[in-house]
DNA sequence: ATGGTGACTCGCG
DNA sequence: GCGCGAGCCACCA
């Protein structure tokens, strides 16, 4: 692959449309890296609120609708930050339980295939 | 080059 | 359903 990982990341997390939620492990999966979940939530956590060189920020890249398979949202460390997240997800419409649990059954994104990611990556 | 670090997952008790 | 342990991965110092 030419671009880095986080680059690919980056731009499968800015299709997830409003109002729909997906987990690491299946953007890792639509990038055909099967066990680079810990990779993919890596990438969303390295994500500056700004940066001039960089086009991919917290707020060119909806972060917010990625949780993990469980569909729960996977912030331990940082409450704030978690909270800041369900917040936002309510905002578009996406039920968050107080302990911070969405209903995969009702909010996933099924995602792209291998297809799409290709032309997505090859520039949109 | 090597080892440490997570916003992960799965499987087992 | 919950906690734990063990894989797994791209980055970075």
């Amino acid at each position: 692959m030419t671009t880095n990982f986080y680059e690919q990341v980056y731009k499968v997390v800015q299709r997830i449309p409003p109002g729909k939620v997906t987990s690491y492990g299946r953007i890792a999966k639509m990038l055909g890296h099967h066990n680079a979940a810990r990779a993919v939530g890596y990438a969303l956590s390295s994500l500056k609120h700004s940066d001039s060189d960089h086009p991919y920020t917290s707020a060119t890249v909806p972060w917010q609708r990625v949780v993990n398979s469980q569909g729960r949202i996977s912030i331990h460390h940082r409450e704030a930050t978690a909270n800041k997240q369900a917040d936002i997800l309510r905002e578009e419409g996406v039920e968050v339980s107080e302990n911070l649990y969405v209903n995969m059954n009702v909010y996933l994104w099924e995602g792209l295939h291998l297809l799409e990611i290709d032309d997505i990556l090859a520039g949109n």
